[in-house]
DNA sequence: CATGTTTCTGCGGGTTCCCGCAAGCCTAAT
DNA sequence: ATTAGGCTTGCGGGAACCCGCAGAAACATG
């Protein structure tokens, strides 16, 4: 058996290397890779079917690389290794993550011990590991509390990148007006209002530009989804 | 003369004892922090003249952290290591360094001779050492090409913020006509236009949510800068 | 002082956004 | 079949936005 490693940070790299030889005795050579891009081609010469991932790479996103990586083999199992626990990540993964795929998602902040047992359980026994505190997020998210509908949150990105309600319209086969009422349920949901905080003066928020920022506060958003929307936006408008 | 270390990573932490240890066998305890609030605290016990700081952790950021040390003794010596050279922190860092005071800024990224190099610069020699990509950064940002005066950042800090033309107006104390006329300025340096890319439909972008993905797609917005600004934005609520 | 340059400000309009109201569709349950 | 609850859509209006035009104020320069 062998393993592939994709990650940047020299240091974080170097670790791994060391705690899969000790979590693993019987797997045979680590290949290593510094990002994405990297990563999948590696992942296709050598055939590999167990990978640690990083999300949050320069070159290429760990979660682009594993969509390309499961397109491809969809087998393959793969422990994606992170610092954060954003919903946005969270999201990211599940949604592309193939039926029946083993893999796992833990914090680099876990203990050596937890980091061992979840290289096994996905390499060895097959089986799905979520950390406890990723988990915690992937209830609250799929839950209705707070939680957004995949629709809402295609919608939420939308405005995030920028579109007007007559584009969001146009993209997503709605008319105006529904695309005008998810955005009302979003600002419920992400608990913004006008909040006139004076009488004396008007609103004191727009609410699409706000929405947007609370929905990074909470890590709703971040970096990496928002560069992933921008190009599937792009080529959106090309496509007309 | 003593060190202290603040960086929230352990890899990176112990990685950088050693390399303390290995560059300046002259200092003598090492001191280690797991954030920025932890890291003021032991800056103000040991009286630490020495320290180095990781911008993005948990509890509490580097550039808050740095702020209230250099407040209290501005001649301490801080090198910044970071991940990112994105010009929200090396703007966020330059904003706050007091007048004559020695501070470096190197990436995570950089090999350990030059790392090397700046600690015993800052720490002996009382030099500034700014890593090349950053100052190529600090040289684009401060120069006219696309480069936002503070105003303008300032402002551009407020929409992403969700804030109205009139309530930054009344923050800032301008004239809704000139916080209009600002925006302005910020939609063409950020090369953000009305795209009507098919005549056949109107505006395909609302120009104040897109100048904010803008900026965070080049790095000039990032969750850091937001957070903070979130936080100044709450208290002028407040004072009202 | 006269001059030009830059910034600030008010006015007005066209467009987009925010949202209450109400009428239509669909599914599910009584 | 009827009723109820949920989406989706249209209409309409008030507020906020985007922005051209032009005068007023602030500053620098000769």
């Amino acid at each position: 058996m062998d393993v592939l490693i994709v990650e940047d940070d020299p240091l974080h790299r170097s670790y791994l290397h060391e705690q899969v030889k000790l979590a693993l005795p019987e797997c045979g050579t680590i290949h290593e890779a510094e990002n994405g891009q990297q990563g999948e081609v590696l992942a296709r010469t050598h055939r590999s079917a167990h990978i640690v991932m990083d999300l949050q790479m320069n070159a290429r996103n760990g979660i682009e690389a594993a969509r390309t990586i499961w397109r491809e083999r969809p087998d393959t199992r793969i422990l994606f290794w992170s610092n954060y626990a954003d919903e946005a990540y969270v999201r990211g993964v599940s949604r592309i993550v193939p039926n029946g795929a083993a893999y796992g998602y833990v914090l680099k902040s876990t203990s050596e011990e937890r980091l061992k047992l979840a290289l096994r359980s996905i390499f060895i026994e097959n089986q799905c590991v979520i950390d406890n505190e990723v988990r915690g997020m992937q209830q609250r998210s799929f839950a209705q509390t707070s939680g957004f509908s995949d629709s809402e949150y295609e919608i939420l990105m939308d405005i995030a990148l920028g579109m007007t309600d007559r584009a969001i319209a146009d993209r997503r086969h709605l008319s105006l007006r529904s695309v005008q009422n998810r955005l009302q349920q979003i600002y419920s949901k992400l608990e913004v209002h006008q909040t006139t905080d004076h009488p004396r003066n008007a609103a004191a928020f727009n609410l699409r530009a706000r929405a947007v920022t609370v929905a990074m506060l909470r890590k709703l958003l971040n970096y990496g989804a928002l560069e992933k929307a921008e190009t599937e936006l792009q080529q959106w408008l090309r496509g007309h």
